[in-house]
DNA sequence: TTGCGGTGAACAAACGATTGCCTTATGTTA
DNA sequence: TAACATAAGGCAATCGTTTGTTCACCGCAA
């Protein structure tokens, strides 16, 4: 059992509050200096640390943040929870992880659980554009970020990246190439990265002058065996696309697993193209070219914002929004890993 | 601000403690059925949760486990990860994740937080042989348990695998190939798994009546860079060796990378092996041979071995040890891969 | 009327820390 | 010597729940 501040006391002869005064090094403490080193040995001898619930209830503050996700087996998600770990840890906050699966009940059922906890505060990702979870938050007056999806319009704090700009840039990565049928796994149009996406990749075909085929887009969601399944489908339409351009990494990862279940070679038979560079993007084989966001950051810039929520007390809806950047790999371009491996790694000179 | 026992006692003209009875549905309570009524309503009404903090404070018990790895990032960690959340919440705990980079300092700073926090129990992966994390945990009788490593001998409750056994499959597979200069891309000898894996991988040579060569066996710690670095090395050798028993996948990973860099194929010019079979090792290309080891297996039992020891109070010093198995790709053996694709797939029927 | 058993709830003491406000000495000034 | 200032800490309420104990009241029997 830790030690407490009465039995600090008694052992000094002193009331708890002087203990705590001295412990918090309460600045309009008057105090005997002897008295005062007294306690002080105590405090280090017994390496007293205040009970941090007794604290929170006193305080009204637990100095835990607390994440939702999907899953963070996703390298996405786990890239951004180091990123959100290391924007709180810092500040004295500790994190909470919490997987749903997407699953709407589990979700909801964290974020009771979570608020009778009296968290700080909440960093959600993955909400849908109509989210009841986000609408609770917001009622329930518990400080939130979203991050890389957004909910509704502009009303909430949102750390992200822009997702029509990346897309476009993704699809006209495979117009230049000269592909004239580009297919789009394409997430679900209830969540705003789904929309924003699709939106992209319309636009740069429009600007191309490329009629939209509306056989090539089909919604796989966001994660592996979706991104194989609707590949699938692609490849078995009459006239399959020649390139495709995927809603996210994971569903690029399941393309390719279909396209070589079929013998196709990427990207001599199917160029793809990712969104998020995630770690795993660069060590497939063909390497995934892809839409580059910074991850990491999205996460230690989300935990700074919910932080200034926390402590300034005021929810301004604030909205940092990344620019994406196209990074071209083999799954586009034949050659462009060996390009890659040519050059040396800046991490180590000595080459 | 969420309603309070207080607050709906006021205005159900009763006594705080009578709410509270009614919430918990004390068993030895009598009370007039029209007054429960009005209590229950109120309840249901106002969406009554009891405040976390405060019960934590008073039952000394705060539901929530603390999970301490290296980097979550690492797909092994984040498999574990999912394995202990899902043994955790359905018992209504909820887990904090504390990253720590493998640095001690970090690990010391996170553990006095958790215990300052009175978390109800840590699981602790990627301790060291001595470690004096461990020795801090078990002075404060803060429930743990350790996974997949474990510190000094048979003393703390223990999740992992035989990782002598395991280590001996790879290299006897190895050896079965017809390789006689099988190198180790080893890991600390200051942690169980490093010892034990270097263990196993002499019983095989042994065995065999292949002579150990210490020049093939080079410590890379256990991810990537150090896994490309030894490799290097030992692709530099006068009489460098043909296959590779890495003592885990990432590290497999990187020695994936340095024989490509020069210009080596994987595995008619080396052949590797690698330890844990996270996801990522059958997507490589050519599929990681590697030895599985069920990761979140690991993770629910451990919560479920701590959930067990915060609920009854005993610290038993249970050791559950799996039984690790070779799973064979096309890092070791050409083809395997193919015939793995060939197998229909068994999550869909319909093909 | 007194006593008693049973209902139906109220009371109050924790859990541990924080903090505004007192109190008690001692010393200083008028 | 009365009045007052200051130093050094003590007091007690509070955060929101939980839970062992007490209490008031009613009906009923003696």
């Amino acid at each position: 059992m830790p030690v407490t501040l009465k039995e600090l006391a008694a052992r000094a002869n002193v009331h708890p509050s002087t203990v705590s005064r001295v412990a918090n090094n309460d600045p309009g403490l008057r105090i005997a200096a002897t008295t005062r080193t007294r306690i002080e040995a105590l405090l280090r001898e017994t390496e007293y640390r205040p009970n941090g619930v007794a604290r929170g209830l006193k305080l009204r503050q637990t100095l835990v943040l607390a994440v939702v996700i999907p899953d963070i087996t996703n390298p996405f998600f786990a890239a951004l929870f180091r990123g959100i770990e290391d924007g709180a840890t810092p500040r004295g906050y500790q994190v909470l992880l919490c997987n749903t699966d997407g699953i709407p009940e589990r979700q909801r059922a964290h974020l009771q659980s979570l608020a009778a906890r009296r968290v700080d505060g909440v960093i959600l990702a993955s909400t849908f554009l109509k989210d009841p979870a986000v609408r609770w938050l917001r009622h329930q007056r518990t400080p939130y970020v979203l991050v890389n999806r957004f909910s509704e319009e502009g009303v909430d704090p949102f750390v992200g990246s822009d997702d029509v700009i990346g897309a476009t840039l993704a699809t006209q990565h495979l117009i230049g190439l000269g592909h004239m049928r580009i297919g789009h796994l394409a997430g679900q149009p209830t969540v705003s990265t789904g929309v924003l996406r699709r939106k992209g990749y319309h636009a740069a075909l429009a600007e191309a002058g490329i009629p939209a085929d509306p056989d090539l887009v089909v919604e796989s969601g966001f994660v592996e065996e979706g991104g194989a399944q609707a590949m699938d489908h692609l490849l078995s339409l009459k006239h399959p696309p020649t390139a495709i351009f995927a809603v996210t990494d994971m569903t690029a990862i399941g393309a390719y697993g279909a396209a070589r279940k079929r013998g196709m070679r990427i990207p001599e038979d199917l160029a793809i193209v990712g969104y998020n560079d995630i770690p795993l993007a660069s060590r497939l084989i063909p390497g995934l070219t892809t839409v580059y966001v910074p991850i990491h950051e999205f996460g230690s810039v989300a935990a700074r914002m919910l932080l200034e929520q926390i402590e300034t007390g005021v929810l301004t809806p604030r909205r940092v929004v990344f620019a994406p950047q196209l990074v071209i790999r083999g799954s586009s371009c034949p050659g462009a890993d060996e390009q890659l491996v040519r050059r040396p790694a800046p991490r180590s000179p000595a080459e």
